[in-house]
DNA sequence: AAAACGGGGAC
DNA sequence: GTCCCAGTTTT
């Protein structure tokens, strides 16, 4: 299309890219959405907000009954909050109804109810990021904009075979170029449709029908072989690792002191062992905190737990336990356990790790 | 059980 | 600027 008139481009493939995405698209594309008929932006502009997050499925019931209580973008500003959200109720994030309604109340006021043309007014809406202004103007108008959601980010990154994590300042922006550099010059809005149809349909998350797909030859995920390789997950957050000791405390090698975890927080309500600061002698906590004088600690192999959110690196300690206090016996929260009889109650894992260790070197003695 | 999703708002 | 969150669906 765009090599006419002998105009040499430096890249050709977004040319090709297009053209093979919008062949693809007249066959087997998505023609008869309800905001397709009629398409005017304040209905294209309706439903990418419901497709923020929602898939088309779900959408389109809720898009009719909103366009049937709502007809117009004025009947919409006009209209109370609460039956704004309560057409909205059941498709969640609420926000974007609010948003919604918001944004019909400034383009009535701002732009006498005319839905802006401009994209930097557009995005100045409510609800209205780069993305969507995008989709907007060019469903609605025809204007030669990029769209980046994450049907697109996801066939873009398969297609450049991308490394990075899309949600990346870096990764995005050049997710942007690639998606404005693929962007033809004629027939926006089928292209703004088909790359969005391309992605819901053939380039999905798990299991891409590859074989049908139109930029199969180009692509480099696929040329690679491992498609569902990109876009790269996101990483897991750098989580922090806490150190703590754990005290096997025990007057007789067969019972072991056990303390019950406050009811909410990590391990609620569970039984697991005495824990003293790594900084700390265990000895001198022992007896401050329980009035337990223990004798004869010796180490065993650290341990490592993974929660979600962080790590724990358990230092153990042995020790045995000369005065079997009254008071810590008396407490309904701590218990001397039977390792030898074990009843029903619950431990976290480590700790069950951790008993299991300490009896198999009671035995060896 | 975990990941994904686009924009807003917190920091 | 960057990070985190919202609610529901999908895998």
């Amino acid at each position: 299309m765009g090599s006419k008139h002998g105009l040499k481009l430096k890249n050709p493939m977004p040319n090709d890219f297009a053209t093979r995405l919008l062949g693809w698209f007249d066959q087997h594309g998505r023609h008869d959405l309800p905001w397709q008929h009629p398409r005017d932006a304040y209905r294209v502009w309706l439903s990418e907000i419901m497709l923020q997050q929602t898939q088309v499925n779900t959408v389109i019931p809720y898009f009719q009954r909103f366009v049937d209580r709502f007809p117009t973008l004025t009947d919409l500003a006009s209209a109370p909050l609460d039956d704004v959200l309560h057409l909205w109720s059941g498709l969640g994030y609420y926000a974007r109804g609010r948003n919604l309604h918001k944004a019909a109340q400034q383009i009535v006021a701002q732009h006498q109810g005319e839905f802006p043309r401009d994209i930097d007014a557009v995005t100045a809406l409510p609800g209205i990021g780069r993305s969507t202004a995008g989709a907007i103007l060019a469903q609605a108008f025809g204007q030669r904009h990029a769209i980046l959601d994450g049907n697109v980010k996801r066939v873009l990154t398969r297609f450049h075979a991308m490394a990075g994590w899309p949600g990346q300042k870096s990764i995005e922006a050049q997710l942007w170029t690639h998606a404005l550099d693929a962007t033809p010059e004629q027939r926006i809005t089928d292209y703004t449709q088909a790359i969005m149809d391309l992605g819901a349909t053939v380039c999905t998350r798990s299991k891409p029908r590859c074989s049908v797909c139109p930029l199969q030859n180009d692509c480099r995920a696929y040329v690679l072989g491992k498609p569902t390789d990109y876009p790269q997950r996101k990483p897991r957050k750098a989580i922090p690792t806490k150190t703590t000791r754990m005290l096997l405390l025990s007057p007789d090698n067969v019972h072991v002191l056990l303390q019950q975890r406050p009811p909410v927080g990590i391990w609620g309500g569970l039984w697991s062992l005495p824990e003293c600061p790594i900084e700390t002698d265990p000895i001198q906590w022992c007896d401050h905190h329980w009035q337990l004088q223990i004798t004869t600690t010796n180490i065993l192999p650290p341990l490592k737990h993974t929660f979600s959110h962080f790590h724990l690196a358990i230092e153990p300690v042995a020790a045995q336990v000369l005065n079997p206090a009254q008071r810590v016996m008396d407490s309904d929260q701590f218990i001397w356990y039977n390792t030898q009889t074990p009843d029903a109650r619950g431990l976290p894992k480590p700790v069950q790790t951790l008993l299991a260790q300490w009896q198999q070197i009671r035995q060896q003695r």
